[in-house]
DNA sequence: TGATTGACCAACT
DNA sequence: CAGTTGGCCAATC
């Protein structure tokens, strides 16, 4: 069973309080954590989200950038801008317009 | 069981 | 200014 407490259910469990219409970065949830040079395991936890038990929204996790770095990996479709533009976030060249707008920082809000 | 990688970020050269 | 490296944890080879 992939329950364990550790740095990746806590990566789901940010991941998955992401506001609706909201994106966060991957070193902001490793920042959040305590451990900012983990960005790179946020990344790895939303590729094996898919054999997590529960949703995680993953396309509402972006790069510092606000590039859709892992869009690849939804489907290997553009399915990852249409989500967040179903949300109310445009999304032109693989990345978020005004992402500071709609950036969600958890050690800031949460 | 050791070495490598993985959707990143920041600092250093 | 651009390329390299270090860092963190867990999974795969």
């Amino acid at each position: 069973m992939p329950q364990r407490n550790t740095f990746f259910s806590k990566v789901y469990e940010v991941v998955r309080l992401i506001p609706h219409g909201r994106v966060t970065s991957y070193g902001a949830i490793a920042n959040y954590l305590g451990t900012a040079g983990s960005s790179r395991m946020v990344g790895w936890a939303m590729n094996k989200a898919h054999s997590h038990p529960k949703p995680v929204p993953a396309h509402r996790v972006v790069n510092r950038n606000g590039m859709l770095t892992g869009k690849h990996h939804f489907g290997g479709s553009n399915l990852m801008e249409e989500l967040l533009q179903s949300e109310g976030i445009n999304v032109e060249n693989d990345a978020i317009i005004e992402f500071e707008k709609h950036f969600w920082d958890p050690a800031l809000e949460l």
